[in-house]
DNA sequence: TTGTGTGAACTTGTTCACAGCA
DNA sequence: TGCTGTGAACAAGTTCACACAA
């Protein structure tokens, strides 16, 4: 995004911050457990180790929002549960196609958390002629061929691509083409977009990598105990950090590097 | 750099900043695809396009591992490429386990991006009696009874948790027992793990959310053409924004909630 | 009292812009 | 000359601590 202003004009009250977005679904989950226990209110305090984050940042978050609490006592459940819902716009319900329908799309069809909230799969789309009319997790799988079709009729506006990362940009491009404003990208590859259409990539690999960099690190801090012995790590009381998703936006280059590649270590 | 004096951070290549750490397997990616390509060099420009980030932040991002570059010239491929694989503990082969090999967790056992990268899946786990035997993606499931006996055997410290959310923190808690310090969790649960663990999220259904947040601001913000018909957004040139998992670590606390939990809609 | 809501301090991350080396 | 490496300015995010409402 080279011209300057980013994303967000930062309107006065409607500029929510990015970080705050991200965790408000963490709320979200934790919010809607109370409400099955039929949990009337909860404090900050409470609310927060639920979700894993602590307290003055759950408070400076909801205050954002709003003034939704009751000094002295606490927030209620329901109406937080709503009021954040509807701030995410989880309150209409949003369909949504899964293209690449491998080991990864299936699981993803088949997510309960998806069609839980707010989402509905609209369809299941992938390029292998022999999927088509194959149902996964109860939707019959359709032809690439129909994909412009499919976001046409059903007013889908958000994409999951699951394909392999060689074919990710071009499903990506026809996506855009037929509409669809945003895209949840599992496939290992930077894709290209025109302004205004949101990507948010999931990568394992890189999940892992991170993990590795931090394991390593262990290792070598640590040369004292672990080494031989399998050390028993267990039972420490202390409650630890979490890590989430969430980042800032990062400007997106052309360029299409595809396909998954090989480690190489040179010496 | 100054070389001396200054307090005690970014000395050597320690103290390397979270947002950076999470950056480096992207960079990675992209000069593992010139490395097959056999391009000698790139500039932080190429390879910022190539990343999906600006050539600014890279180059900052490389000045905290060392000096890798030449002026007027750029960054060799092949030294690079082994710099940020050493940095990410990459050069050595880490074991990791899956429990719980469902939809996800065969998805994940065939990823390719795992075993390509420094990554070797020792063992698949499952609770299910009648998986154990059965071979997903060339290697038989196990049962969760042996899972202390891998860790053991085969010196795991990544655990990939795929499990139901209901699972999720006692499949934690027994990984932990047994010697891990590090777990990808894909359960939509805030996992509880002593000190010195890391635990890092992936959740679908928080990525779609926070999609939905940001597609609902545009439909409110361009009360124009979106609305009745699917309107056609394509063919803009540029490129945008990509967002990428990263964050920062979070406190923790106990609290166990679980299962899967159904949208709730208050009026 | 109790626990929210929030200004202010602080920390982390990003961008700018340019000195300096190949 | 061209591009890296990096201080310094800026922006975003987090934590502190306390006024104040219920």
């Amino acid at each position: 995004m080279a011209t300057g202003r980013n994303h967000r004009p930062a309107t006065r009250s409607r500029g929510i911050p990015e970080a705050t977005v991200a965790r408000l679904p963490l709320y979200l989950r934790a919010l809607t457990a109370l409400s099955e226990r039929s949990v009337p209110t909860v404090s900050s305090e409470e609310l927060a180790a639920a979700a894993g984050v602590n307290s003055a940042k759950l408070r400076k978050d909801f205050s954002y929002l709003g003034s939704y609490g009751t000094r002295g006592v606490g927030y209620d459940v329901e109406y937080l549960v709503y009021q954040i819902s509807r701030e995410l716009g989880l309150t209409q319900d949003w369909p949504v196609v899964i293209v690449g329908i491998g080991n990864l799309g299936a699981a993803l069809a088949n997510y309960g958390g998806f069609a839980s909230r707010g989402f509905r799969v609209a369809a299941l789309i992938d390029a292998d002629p022999t999927m088509a009319g194959k149902p996964v997790a109860g939707i019959p799988v359709q032809h690439t061929d129909e994909l412009e079709k499919i976001i046409n009729d059903n007013g889908v506006s958000i994409g999951v691509i699951a394909t392999p990362a060689g074919a990710a940009q071009q499903v990506c491009d026809r996506l855009v083409a037929a509409g669809v404003t945003s895209i949840l990208n599992f496939a290992p590859t930077v894709l290209s977009v025109p302004d205004g259409v949101d990507v948010r990539k999931v990568d394992l690999s890189i999940e892992l990598q991170i993990l590795a960099f931090h394991e390593q690190r262990k290792a070598g801090e640590e040369s004292e105990a672990a080494a031989g012995a399998p050390a028993p790590a267990a039972a420490t009381p202390a409650a630890t950090a979490q890590t989430e998703n969430a980042g800032p936006d990062a400007a997106a280059g052309r360029k299409g590097p595809d396909g998954d590649m090989p480690a190489v270590m040179p010496a």
